[in-house]
DNA sequence: GTCTATACATCGATAGAC
DNA sequence: GTCTATCGATGTATAGAC
């Protein structure tokens, strides 16, 4: 049976997540205030300890969301099919999604908010992202730790320059294709395990 | 003749400097207080309003310092001869010394202080840095702004993955002379000025 | 579950003596 | 140039009534 309790607090506190999202995108994600937070949803600073047991708990829950939201973007697409295709639309998502929202960007994705650690129930959200992005990588033929370390140095610098400079645009995304030819080509040609020359001097 | 008054004060302002990328590495950019500082180097915190008009302008301080730490690096080293050569040297250069310090990348490189803005004469210092990087990719070839572009996003990405993941060490570091094989034989092979196609759906 | 009231801490900034 | 003193704002968190 449904318990409708529940059913409101859970539709509370998603208006609650949705609002604090708006303003962090105003202010800052460093600038989050619960008092702003509360006014925000029509409740006064004290009754949002009733859905959060602390800020930290708060940003927890933005980061949690945040995830949810990219693997409901990342599932209900396919990347299934020809598997250098799939690596292409899989790049040009990923940075149009980043773009679209440049504080969803930095929460995910840096180290920004003195103090906080993601809690393990937010950090499987996380893992279970990183293992759909391997596999499509994987599938591409990018299966040594340089090829996979490269490309996600490329995601993550096409993303954060896409969020950065050419917000909502697609200055970076359109890229995606090219990039992953160059890509390919060039773990075609590597030498497979090549022995890794030096490190720092 | 040389000014005493001034030296002091120069030296002074250093060292209160030093003490903030000391005191923001350990509790986080966005955790820097006023009173901390100034407790760190034996003031009090109001004493330190002779040196900053505000506490923006103390960041805006670190801005500017750290680019100025980065153009000596970049200024030190010799990236003429082989243009080629010379962008994997620069590659892996940067990635390595934003590696070196997290919180300087992300004070440089990131928007995550709330209501920091660069003044003019800070952004003057990260201008002469860019100008600097654009003619070493260009020597190399570089010149198309897709190519601009991709390999801007490239090392911004293997900076904060080797930042945000392996501080001080060189595991993406070390890929800078594959990075740069791959976008030169890209480069090369490209058809010049090709028609964009399509940007979002 | 929401409120009022308040504790308690921190912080940036200013005034004015020395 | 540094200090003491202090203001005023903000911000998290708790206690307890309703």
């Amino acid at each position: 049976m449904v318990d409708r309790r529940a059913e409101r607090r859970a539709e509370k506190l998603a208006t609650i997540i949705t609002e604090a999202w708006a303003l962090a995108r105003r202010d800052g994600l460093g600038a989050l205030s619960l008092h702003g937070l509360a006014a925000a949803v029509g409740l006064r600073q004290p009754s949002l300890y009733v859905y959060f047991d602390s800020k930290l708990a708060l940003y927890d829950a933005l980061f949690a969301d945040g995830y949810r939201q990219l693997l409901e973007y990342t599932k209900e697409r396919d990347y299934s099919g020809d598997p250098r295709e799939a690596l292409v639309r899989f790049l040009r998502d990923q940075v149009q999604w980043s773009g679209d929202d440049f504080v969803r960007f930095q929460m995910l994705f840096q180290r920004t908010i003195p103090g906080f650690e993601p809690s393990p129930q937010s950090w499987a959200l996380a893992l279970e992202f990183y293992e759909i992005a391997a596999s499509i990588l994987n599938a591409a033929g990018l299966t040594e730790q340089t090829d996979i370390d490269l490309f996600s140095a490329l995601i993550s610098g096409m993303s954060s320059q896409q969020a950065a400079n050419d917000p909502g645009g697609s200055r970076w995304a359109q890229h995606a294709d090219y990039a992953v030819a160059m890509f390919l080509a060039a773990a075609k040609q590597r030498p497979r395990s090549a022995s890794q020359t030096g490190g720092r001097k």
